[in-house]
RNA sequence: GGUCCCUUCGUCUAUCGGUUAGGACGUCAGAUUUUCAAUCUGAAGAGAGGGGUUCGACUCCCCUAGGGACUGCCA
């Protein structure tokens, strides 16, 4: 019976959550619901300087926009430094850390002369014991100069790494505060986690910290390194492609569950599976189907899942989403037009691949009277076509049922009563309703905007001669 | 420079030595048509290059090329 599994996303807050750390938390998330095992979050603050309040808050707004919450409290890296101390001294007894006292000049030189003799930074202080304690120093790891350690990737395979490449790396600052690969980890370990799932940028420390692990007499967990996320181009993400921000991509319109799902797909698959619910993605992830190559953000793609969650999501939900666009415009509608919305979302919502799309699909409803006609229908306001909509504006104003399907069937009937085909009665009609906006077929755009408006409408255009 | 990782249609991917190399997005063509979409049908489109191993390589090995990560008292 093997030990349940508990993951863990650890982002530092240096900035938003990005793309690729939304990846790589969502990752780990499915693969703990897969086992049934534990996700945690755990906030990489070491580095007091670059960390933020701002950068944490984003985090958590990103997480829980993703629906990727931790399953136990948060643990913030820096409140735990007396522990990470506590682990030093312990290394510093076994003999498996010492002080160092190297200046930045010696440091560099040092550095230079490891690299010209071909093998990783040594500190001279490796072998020395007459430093004094009271003055400014670092401790370093005391690494293995021979031999090799490997990383059994559960991703990447299995990665080898000479000893004498890996450096005696600091572990705890001439301040006294623990560095990240100290940090990571003393807190893995004490939080019990199995399974590190992270971004193989992490793949080189892994070598780094499995011999800490060991010089500690701690289990090793077991190691995924990810591919990271590139943009269209091939190059790392930036902010030129786009968007790189969990956030931005709520800006823009798509909704957490289509992210979750095309993210999934991002370097992981299920067969031919490109749609699947969170239920279907928990049930097949499983992190040996992970890729090991990076790949690519493709908006095209990204649109097409989103548009299938949009169509997918509740009609109530969507026309909450488009107020609030429209308030972020100072455009917030009145009751009358928020009632056009609710009514007509059921068939906008197919048209739509993203949030700002599903908006202006709106727009026909949301203008007010009298509409200005662009020139199109303007040119096919002829006299006969005047009269002719006159007669149907008669007809209508008598139409009782005004539902979608018995206004297309009207309108059918009219054109069919008047001899002429469709297109004679179609365009100038859709004009005058929409003023030239996008809609979908008269029938229903006729029953969201109501008898009333459309009457009116119909009224308006038929009254103004140009 | 050194160490390490990666490489199938434009993009995301399937394939786990024997397939007409499959699917999805995108693209193109057609259908539909009252705008814009959506939808449906069809088409084009790939194993980076070179060596091996093997009866047989996309698949295993080596080299080269290209891309990436690390090489911090950042994470």
């Amino acid at each position: 019976m093997s030990s349940p599994v508990v993951t863990r996303f650890a982002p530092s807050p240096t900035g938003y959550l990005h793309i690729g750390g939304a990846r790589t938390a969502l990752f780990n998330w499915l693969y703990a619901r897969h086992t049934g095992g534990t996700f945690l979050v755990r906030i990489e603050d070491t580095d007091r300087e670059r960390s933020t309040q701002a950068a944490v808050d984003a985090i958590f707004e990103g997480l829980d926009w993703l629906g990727l919450t931790s399953d136990a409290p948060v643990i913030y890296q820096a409140s735990r430094a007396d522990r990470h101390r506590e682990a030093v001294q312990q290394l510093l007894d076994a003999g498996r850390a010492y002080r160092c006292w190297m200046g930045a000049d010696e440091l560099e030189a040092a550095r230079e002369a490891a690299r010209a003799a071909g093998h990783a930074l040594r500190s001279p202080w490796r072998d020395r014991a007459d430093g004094d304690p009271a003055q400014p120093h670092v401790i370093r790891f005391r690494g293995p100069v021979d031999g090799e350690t490997v990383v059994a990737d559960l991703v990447q395979g299995d990665v080898r790494f000479a000893n004498k490449d890996l450096d005696d790396l600091v572990l705890l600052r001439s301040d006294g505060a623990p560095t990240y690969n100290l940090a990571v980890v003393v807190d893995d370990h004490d939080m019990g986690v199995t399974h590190v799932i992270r971004g193989d940028d992490h793949l080189n420390n892994a070598a780094r910290q499995s011999l800490i692990y060991s010089a500690l007499d701690w289990a090793v967990p077991a190691f995924a390194h990810i591919p990271l996320i590139h943009g269209p181009d091939g190059a790392k993400l930036s902010k030129r492609h786009g968007a790189q921000a969990v956030g931005d991509f709520a800006e823009l319109g798509y909704l957490p569950e289509a992210l979750r799902n095309y993210l999934a797909r991002l370097g992981w698959s299920h067969g031919d599976d490109e749609i699947f619910s969170d239920a279907q993605a928990i049930a097949w992830f499983d992190i040996a189907d992970v890729n090991k190559g990076a790949a690519r953000l493709d908006w095209d793609k990204l649109a097409h899942v989103n548009a299938h969650y949009i169509r997918a999501a509740d009609d109530d939900r969507l026309a909450g989403l488009v107020e609030g666009v429209l308030q972020a415009r100072d455009q917030a509608p009145t009751p009358k037009q928020t009632a056009r919305i609710a009514a007509a979302m059921p068939f906008l919502k197919d048209r739509a691949k993203t949030i700002p799309e599903l908006v202006d699909q709106c727009a026909f409803l949301l203008k007010t009277r009298p509409l200005a006609l662009d020139d199109k229908t303007r040119g096919l306001l002829t006299d006969e076509t005047r009269d002719r909509l006159g007669r149907l504006l008669s007809q209508l104003e008598t139409q009782a049922d005004w539902d979608a399907a018995t206004l297309e069937a009207a309108l059918k009937a009219f054109a069919e009563a008047e001899g002429v085909g469709f297109g004679k009665i179609g365009p100038p009609l859709r004009g005058i309703l929409t003023g030239g906006a996008p809609a979908p077929d008269l029938g229903k755009t006729l029953s969201a905007l109501t008898k009333a408006e459309s009457v009116a409408r119909i009224q308006d255009a038929l009254s103004h001669r140009s």
